[in-house]
RNA sequence: GGUCGUUUAGCUCAGUUGGGAGAGCAUCGCCCUUACAAGGCGAGGGUCGCUGGUUCAAGCCCAGCAACGACCA
């Protein structure tokens, strides 16, 4: 083996291997039980990001673990089409290669141009995966355009529509002024900002008055600007001061228009001025108030949200209307909308109309791509009437079906379903699944899988012109679809019969709304068992926590604190890290900020670290579903921890190659330290397992650690020197025996968390074991074997642990060089330590560096001696010529205290007549044996002080 | 405002049915001992956010408060 570990010559070429030996697909015996994880499928735009490597890693993991217990295991791989990203990346390549727009192309020719990009550049995501050493089945990679899912996804459709579960209609939607596009309500994030309440004065019409004799209302709004399309004031129906007013009418400031006044729940009476201006075709509650009093429509935007020249007017109902007029004053038409909102500003004040304006912390919001304000927008889309499918999607969770994990997750997905809103599926895009609808002249929509089809099912001959619906379907729409369209629906294939339901899906908790919810409720829709009880899509939802900066803050380009997971592995300096962290910016005046922050954290750029390393620190961190700060160190310490265990190996590889392992059945005969290190590694196996099971990968990866460094290297492997070095030929055959096998089997423990490291030393290692096998990724998972655990042995090793450490304190503390071969005399032992001593002289002389033991009578003077104690037995190292008096006297001066201590919180525990009472025996009787301990120990270490004093 | 979560060593985090506060990293001291200086050996370090309650016993259970965060409105 290499000297030293050096993942980058190892992982790369491993990973070609596997794929190219099809270790990745699954087994196909469908005798086995089957295991299947869907990949949420990266948006075909992106790149690798920590979420990524994460959520990865733990798929991964899974997958290995469970193909290594011989199931016939599938990890599904793909991408989405991600209809809005992928447009905008495409018009500005066009727009800084060609100077082109999308319209100088043409839908048809544009959407080559899509295909063209998604061939060449798209997809760069499964590249970096495999640098992951992710285990996906490649074979089988989907994209939600490709031909089958998109005849998966018009068939969705057409059921759907079929069904009545899909309509269309004129509704407030979420619109994204930039991108020119419809949005679900879930692609808006609301931002929290300080902003403006202003306090316009609405005079009452024919001379009313409220009860306080004004002849006036105030109405307090966030968006004055929409006052042109104000069709009514609402008031409170208890609030005395003006509900004598209902039914009156208000003449509306600039347009003239008169609206009524109503009474409705929706103006609260504490808050502003208790009056509400409605204007029902710019604000969603205000739609619904609208609705509520048959007011008219009045739409003065365009789709950029400028003032329209001409308002659009409509009934409740959303058609054309004459209700009111359609003039709009000249001097606003145009405008954009907060210029407008200034110049309505001004206007008001100058009419004497504007009684304040207030600072008022507002939600103002925005579209999460395109990064504007969202306009509640009057428009025809397309919907999916989503209650009926929650019902059975809330049921499955309820029922346990489906489990979270974390399970508080479920209140997250309880409550969104339980209010579900229908969802608008249609979107102005060219790039995506265009909807499978035609109209005729008339305006009649007919859906249908084809052109052809509905002429033929709605008997519409060569005569009647039908126009296709332009529109695209949300991505979300698809991706919906992911669990059974990659599996091959609408057919009834046979991977839909031996993969679905499938097992695990490992997300984060920000797509539970956006994806799982959607993929629960349209998977028990349309996959149904033989007799006909709906499928889940998946049994559990692991849901994963967000990784954020070391400072705690979220991780976003324009912060410029993104972590690129392959730095971490390839390493990067910081004149790279700086020039990827500020080029290609969206923001370009933060630059300076992010080089500044990025040449203070990462001062020496980053150094490599492996894929390994990052796993385990990905496994190591995954705990309970919550955030996560990424820790540089941690990193650094688990590619520590893969050193350790390369530097491990080439010791075993070293004492065991070409030697007698114990293969050819010659006699064997097994040290202490041989059947505790069994028995300790039979322990981990165990807790590795619960922890895989449970799907505690910090605990898993905790078990790893502790056994492999602190039992396996720091004492095992040293444990063996004495035997290898001067043991008997049983002794060392056996101890060859139990150092291979038991890193060839910890390497199959491991394997799953770090794929790389385990294959390449196990590749030396098994052949030692008598193994014959073309891969660890194949080979048995390790099982816990309970007769291998040996009590004594646990027992006579944790004893022998505390003989050596009690000899090193006493070295640390005197400052004795570790060189230094001492003698130790030892009293009132017990037949056990007897015994012990005994049978592990050679390892205490090896480990403590003692060259003589000696023990002393009852009754026998010991001289000036370092004193520890383990039990009633007493070991003592002579302290002429080594020791320092006072410092002797500090050290069981400590000692003391503290036992001192334990002993009055002991005895206090013990003197409660309650505590006796009350407390099961077992407790009493393990404070009783702690209590007598602590006697012996302060006593002894009294007499210790007092000869030491008087020396 | 509602829901959920978090608060444990300097930092990042574990702590399973209530029964002696843990890990990694960082810190301090000593060591180039033939697997490993990306290391070895030893040591120090915590009022478990605050207050109260239940209990013989609370980091853990209950109530209230505070701070922070997420989602929803």
């Amino acid at each position: 083996m290499e000297k030293t570990y050096n993942p980058q010559s190892i992982e790369q070429a491993l990973y070609q291997h596997w794929e190219a030996q099809g270790y990745f697909k699954p087994h196909g015996d469908t005798s086995k039980e089957s295991f299947t994880i869907m990949i949420p499928p990266p948006n075909v735009t992106g790149s690798l990001h920590m979420g990524h490597a994460f959520q990865q890693t733990i798929m991964d993991t899974l997958i290995r673990y469970q193909r290594m217990q011989g199931k016939n295991t599938l990890w599904q791989v793909g991408t989405d089409h991600a209809g809005i990203a992928t447009q905008m990346v495409v018009e500005r390549k066009i727009a800084a290669e060609e100077n082109k727009t999308k319209h100088d192309y043409g839908r048809e020719k544009f959407i080559e141009k899509v295909w063209q990009w998604k061939n060449h550049s798209g997809g760069s995501i499964t590249k970096q995966m495999r640098r992951l050493g992710d285990s996906l089945d490649w074979e089988r990679e989907r994209f939600t355009m490709d031909e089958g899912f998109s005849d998966a996804v018009q068939e969705v459709f057409v059921r759907l529509y079929e069904e009545g579960l899909i309509y269309r209609g004129k509704r407030l939607v979420n619109w994204d002024p930039k991108l020119h596009t419809a949005i679900s309500d879930l692609e808006v994030e609301n931002k929290e900002q300080q902003g403006k309440m202003w306090h316009l004065r609405y005079p009452l019409a024919d001379g009313a008055q409220t009860a306080e004799g004004k002849d006036y209302l105030v109405v307090a709004t966030t968006r004055p600007e929409t006052m042109l399309g104000d069709t009514g004031v609402a008031v409170n129906p208890a609030d005395p001061r003006y509900n004598g007013l209902i039914g009156k009418e208000i003449l509306l400031p600039i347009v003239n228009r008169r609206i009524p006044i109503v009474g409705d729940e929706h103006a609260d009476m504490e808050k502003g001025t208790g009056c509400v201006k409605i204007t029902p075709a710019h604000d969603f509650n205000d739609y619904e108030v609208g609705k509520r009093h048959q007011l008219p429509m009045i739409n003065i935007l365009t789709l950029n949200a400028d003032i329209r020249e001409q308002a659009e007017v409509f009934t409740t109902q959303g058609e054309p209307s004459d209700a009111y007029d359609n003039v709009l004053p000249e001097k606003y038409r145009g405008m954009e909308r907060f210029a407008a909102r200034d110049a309505i500003v001004a206007d008001f004040e100058a009419a004497g109309l504007l009684v304040k304006i207030e600072d008022h912390p507002n939600t103002v919001p925005y579209g999460d791509r395109g990064g504007v304000i969202i306009e509640p927008m009057l428009t025809d889309q397309w919907y999916v009437r989503t209650k009926p499918l929650a019902e059975e999607a809330i049921r499955a969770v309820e029922d346990g079906e489906i489990k979270f994990v974390p399970q508080q997750y479920e209140n997250m997905y309880f409550s969104w379903m339980r209010d579900i809103q229908d969802w608008c599926i249609s979107r102005q895009l060219w790039w995506g699944h265009q909807i499978p609808a035609w109209y005729d002249e008339a305006g009649q929509v007919y859906v249908g899988r084809s052109e052809q089809e509905v002429r033929q099912k709605h008997q519409l001959d060569e005569g009647v012109k039908l126009r296709r619906d332009e529109d695209v379907l949300d991505t979300w729409f698809s991706s919906g679809l992911w669990t059974f369209g990659t599996l091959g629906w609408p057919e009834q294939t046979d991977d839909l019969a031996t993969f679905h339901p499938t097992n695990v899906l490992v997300t984060g908790f920000d797509i539970i709304f956006f994806w799982v919810a959607r993929m629960i409720m349209m998977t028990m829709h349309f996959m149904k068992d033989k007799d006909g009880k709906s499928q889940v899509p998946f049994k559990t939802v692991y849901v994963t926590g967000l990784i954020r900066d070391e400072n705690g803050a979220k991780m976003s380009k324009s912060k410029g604190n993104v972590l690129d997971p392959l730095d971490m592995v390839d390493g990067i300096d910081l004149e790279s890290l700086v020039t990827k962290r500020t080029g290609n910016m969206m923001q370009p005046q933060l630059a300076q900020k992010i080089e500044k922050i990025t040449r203070k954290t990462f001062a020496n750029g980053i150094e490599a670290h492996g894929t390994d390393a990052l796993r385990f620190t990905l496994a190591a961190i995954a705990s309970t579903g919550r955030d996560i700060n990424w820790d540089m160190h941690r990193l650094e310490g688990y590619r520590n921890f893969c050193n350790k265990l390369w530097n491990a190996s080439r010791y075993v590889l070293m004492q065991c190659e070409e030697q007698d392992c114990g293969q050819n059945d010659q006699p064997m005969d097994f040290s202490l330290a041989d059947r505790w290190i069994q028995g300790q590694y039979q322990q981990t196996v165990k807790a590795c397992r619960e922890a895989l099971d449970s799907f505690r990968f910090d605990l898993a990866a905790q078990a790893l650690y502790e056994f492999t460094w602190n039992q396996f290297c720091d004492w095992y492997l040293e444990l063996t020197k004495p035997i290898l070095f001067k043991g008997s030929e049983a002794q060392m055959r056996a101890t060859r025996y139990t150092l291979v096998n038991v890193l060839e089997s910890l390497l199959r423990l491991m394997h799953p968390i770090i794929p790389f490291i385990t294959e390449t030393i196990w590749q030396r290692v098994a052949p030692l074991c008598r193994l014959k096998a073309d891969t660890i990724m194949l080979a048995p998972y390790p099982q816990y074997e309970a007769d291998k655990v040996d009590e004594m042995a646990m027992n006579d090793l944790e004893w022998l642990k505390q003989f050596i450490l009690a000899i090193r304190n006493i070295r640390g503390e005197m400052d004795i060089s570790p060189n230094k071969p001492l003698s130790v005399l030892l009293r009132y032992t017990s037949d056990s330590d007897n015994r012990r001593i005994e049978e592990n002289k050679a390892f205490l002389s090896s480990l403590a560096k003692l060259e003589q033991i000696q023990l002393l009578q009852a009754d026998e003077v010991a001289p000036a001696s370092a004193t520890a104690l383990l039990g009633e037995m007493e070991i003592l190292i002579p302290m002429a010529g080594l020791i320092d008096k006072e410092a002797e006297l500090a050290r069981i001066g400590r000692q003391l205290e503290k036992a001192q201590g334990d002993l009055q919180r002991v005895t206090g525990k013990l003197s409660n007549e309650n505590f006796v009472n009350k407390a099961p025996a077992m407790v009493i009787d393990k404070e009783r044996a702690k209590q007598a301990e602590l006697e012996l120990t302060v006593d002894k270490l009294r007499q210790q002080q007092a000869t030491i004093a008087a020396l």
